[in-house]
DNA sequence: TGGGCGATTCGCT
DNA sequence: GCGAATCGCCCAC
């Protein structure tokens, strides 16, 4: 098994992070997989949460480093975020898709799907099938229920403009893994 | 294969 | 009151 992710693996720039963790693998609960595409969100962007300062909501994104931050998306759907960067830089990485790998009953159950691509190949739905709620917001990353492991190689990774925004929409913050079939949606050659 | 739309909560203007 | 870091379904092509 390969080493848990130290704290200290989220206490550097989103965008050297995001890309870190696409192959590694995420569990909570017992389930989940291995990360295949997320989203970096900076302080200064402002399609990120943050963007226009504190409040009750994003308020873990201006805590320190290596926390799980979770909101709700369009009145219907949890996002998993985990908090980068020092302590007060709001800076976070939306886990936006999973190559399912454990605990795949469960997950199905809680989707109500059989089809194993469909799984969690989404933020909203990745968060369906792990059991992710706000009861997960503020949590550290580096503790049950939350189980993140560094990843083994080297994956070759594919960028792009970050899905659904309507602010800062040129940036190509959207990291994923190349050729995987468990993605959100497709990188544009 | 891809675009349009409804569902539904919350933060902010 | 509006629109959002979404999803799933329906329809046309």
């Amino acid at each position: 098994m390969s080493p848990r992710l130290a704290r200290q693996f989220f206490d550097r720039s989103v965008h050297e992070v995001a890309p870190e963790l696409i192959g590694a693998t995420l569990l909570v609960g017992g389930a989940g997989g291995i990360i295949v595409e997320v989203e970096a969100y900076h302080h200064t962007d402002p399609a990120a949460h943050s963007y226009r300062g504190p409040t009750p909501r994003n308020a873990v994104m201006f805590g320190p480093p290596g926390f799980a931050y979770v909101y709700r998306s369009y009145g219907i759907h949890w996002c998993l975020n985990f908090v980068c960067e020092a302590e007060g830089s709001a800076s976070a990485v939306l886990i936006r898709a999973i190559e399912p790998t454990a605990g795949l009953a469960a997950m199905r159950r809680r989707r109500g799907l059989p089809d194993e691509r469909a799984l969690c190949s989404g933020p909203g739905k990745l968060c369906e099938a792990l059991g992710v709620t706000i009861k997960h917001n503020a949590l550290p990353l580096d503790r049950p229920p939350f189980d993140l492991r560094a990843r083994a190689g080297s994956p070759e990774i594919v960028t792009g403009p970050r899905i659904g925004i309507t602010k800062a929409v040129e940036h190509p913050w959207r990291y994923g893994l190349k050729g995987s079939r468990f993605l959100s949606k497709p990188f544009k050659a």
